[in-house]
RNA sequence: GGCCGAGUAGCUCAGUUGGUUAGAGCAGCGGAAUCAUAAUCCGCGUGUCGGCGGUUCAAGUCCGUCCUCGGCUACCA
């Protein structure tokens, strides 16, 4: 019902032209990760992802494969729906913009930004490339040595003139600035943010929102020689999800989406035209677009020309899925470029993940299974040190749900690790090895405070890594019921006397090949 | 060119509204411990806080200027 919280998240459609690589992953773990939490902290969550599947180039690989587009993107879309199932992604939703369902969203989109007068029937002329399916002024063209024109990307143009239908996106610019104003949320990074501000500043000029160029795509209503431009599109994919064009139902409850998570490359389309055509449409728009960097590899930039593109799958089979799931989101502060390494790489998962966590849920799990009867034992008295490391524990559900609500992902880790770290040094302070000789009951209370830290700490690390973690709560015995943010509550503690099973490592640590 | 942002320890970065001896992690050096995945813990940093000038009792933190790097400057996942 709409009493409970609701939170809805998408990633980019992404264009099935192309081969799932890191950049894709990243982005949607990123969103799973924040799914994942929001689930576990008590919110009806609403994670969606999908393929954008029309346009001018898919329509020229399907020739090229001669097949048709249909079943040119049936086939490379399953690409992307293989990644989220090999990177554990569980979003709610996958939309493909050939369906019938975003067909119907998008002319109704159209239709009411026809009767709101935002769009016009006129003419666009200038030089194109189909390649980048794209327009390009004159100044932005050189010319090749046989006398060919072509774009800053290489591509060949040709000078164009075709009627296209035009979104009024003129009459937006103060509309939209007030909007940024009104939601100084609504882009993030602040540098973003910025960016667009200053863009929008700098005036805005009507969009061509159709093609008659090429045919694979959405028909514009009642004039289906234009085809529908592919990011009003595209965009729409969010609202066709909710359940647009139906206003009432699940779009009520979910509309507006919480957040767009997007890369850089493509903020302008999420900031400047999606608002301007859901507002014009009188449809709000969305809470928030958070833009993040790309990945170099080894501190090259990654290109197919290079032949340096990263892909998901080595790296899951490299490293392991929590691994790789970790390392993304630790490694850079998100917002920002960041570099993949094999080095960093591993040094994040054996400095951190094996000998920071694993470790230390090891020795504390072998102590209270050798020492305890294998059994979480029954706390005493608490000290000082108790109360600090156990209060520690305490606060992190707040501090992370605050990093995470600013998509602070490296922040929320790093906050986890204090009390990490903490808590090995802790076990090193009480030395419960020697509490065993000198005063065991002393040693049981030890046990159990790093026992009910380990738990806290795990049940925060469920979104970012859901298998190991479930192999730790298992290990602890915690019920499938007792793994929610609820479990995290002040107040709720572990409970003493469940007998445990034999601890095994569950991050083990990265070993060169020929090292020795 | 214009606009925006960044330049802090070997590396990656934190540094609130200007105010005690500028911090963390990693790497390095020394030591302790032995429960644990040879994992852990403790100790050790004289850093021109990009340069110069200025405001102030006081500036990494404000102002000016210069240098370097990056981003944006329209229809390109």
């Amino acid at each position: 019902m709409s009493a409970a919280k609701n939170y809805y998240l998408t990633t980019p459609i992404y264009y099935v032209n192309d081969a799932p690589h890191i950049g894709h992953a990243y982005t949607t773990l990123a969103c799973d990760v924040l799914a994942r939490f929001k689930r576990l902290d008590g919110y009806d969550v609403k994670f969606l992802t999908g393929t954008d599947e029309h346009g001018q180039k898919v329509e020229t690989s399907a020739q090229a494969a001669g097949i048709d587009p249909q079943a040119f993107t049936d086939k490379v879309s399953q690409n992307f729906r293989d990644l989220a199932k090999a990177m554990k992604f569980t979003n709610d939703d996958f939309i493909r913009t050939t369906e019938e369902r975003h067909k119907k969203a998008c002319q109704a989109i159209w239709q009411r930004l026809i009767d709101a007068d935002e769009i016009y029937l006129g003419a666009y002329a200038g030089w194109y490339a189909v390649r980048d399916e794209a327009y390009y002024g004159e100044d932005e063209l050189t010319k090749t040595p046989e006398g060919k024109r072509v774009a800053p990307s290489g591509a060949e143009v040709e000078w164009v003139e075709e009627p296209s239908y035009f979104f009024r996106l003129s009459q937006w610019e103060d509309k939209l600035l007030k909007f940024y104003d009104d939601n100084p949320d609504f882009i993030a990074p602040k540098t973003r943010r910025n960016e667009v501000l200053s863009f929008v500043k700098g005036g805005l000029r009507d969009l061509s929102v159709s093609r008659t160029t090429f045919k694979w795509g959405i028909p514009v209503p009642n004039d289906d020689d234009h085809i529908m431009y592919v990011w009003l599109d595209a965009l729409t994919n969010y609202i066709t999800s909710a359940g647009f064009p139906d206003t009432e139902g699940e779009f009520a409850q979910r509309w507006p989406a919480d957040l767009h998570m997007v890369g850089k490359d493509i903020l302008r389309f999420h900031t400047v035209y999606w608002p301007a055509f859901l507002m014009a449409a009188g449809i709000e728009p969305p809470k928030r677009v958070f833009a993040h960097g790309w990945w170099t590899n080894e501190g090259e930039k990654i290109s197919k020309s290079l032949g340096n593109v990263i892909e998901p799958n080595q790296l899951v089979a490299d490293y392991g899925l929590d691994q790789v799931r970790y390392f993304l989101l630790r490694e850079v502060p998100f917002g920002n470029d960041g570099d993949f390494s094999r080095q960093a790489m591993i040094n994040r998962m054996n400095g951190e993940l094996a000998n920071d966590y694993g470790n230390l849920a090891q020795r504390v799990l072998s102590m209270v299974f050798k020492n305890c009867d294998a059994t979480i034992p029954e706390p005493g008295e608490y000290t000082v040190e108790d109360n600090q490391l156990l209060d520690a524990a305490g606060a992190l559900l707040a501090t992370v749900r605050g990093h995470l609500d600013r998509q602070h992902f490296h922040e929320a880790l790093e906050a986890i690790w204090v009390v990490i770290r903490a808590a090995n040094g802790y076990v090193d302070h009480q030395a419960p090895w020697k509490l065993k000789k000198e005063d065991p009951d002393r040693m049981l209370t030890v046990l159990y405070v790093l026992s009910e830290t380990i738990r806290r700490i795990t049940l925060l690390l469920q979104p970012v890594m859901p298998d190991s973690t479930a192999k730790i709560l298992d290990q602890l015995v915690i019920s499938a019921g007792d793994r929610t943010f609820a479990a995290l509550a002040s107040g709720v503690s572990m409970k003493a006397g469940t007998e445990i099973s034999k601890p095994e490592g569950v991050f083990p640590r990265f070993v060169e090949e020929g090292a020795n």
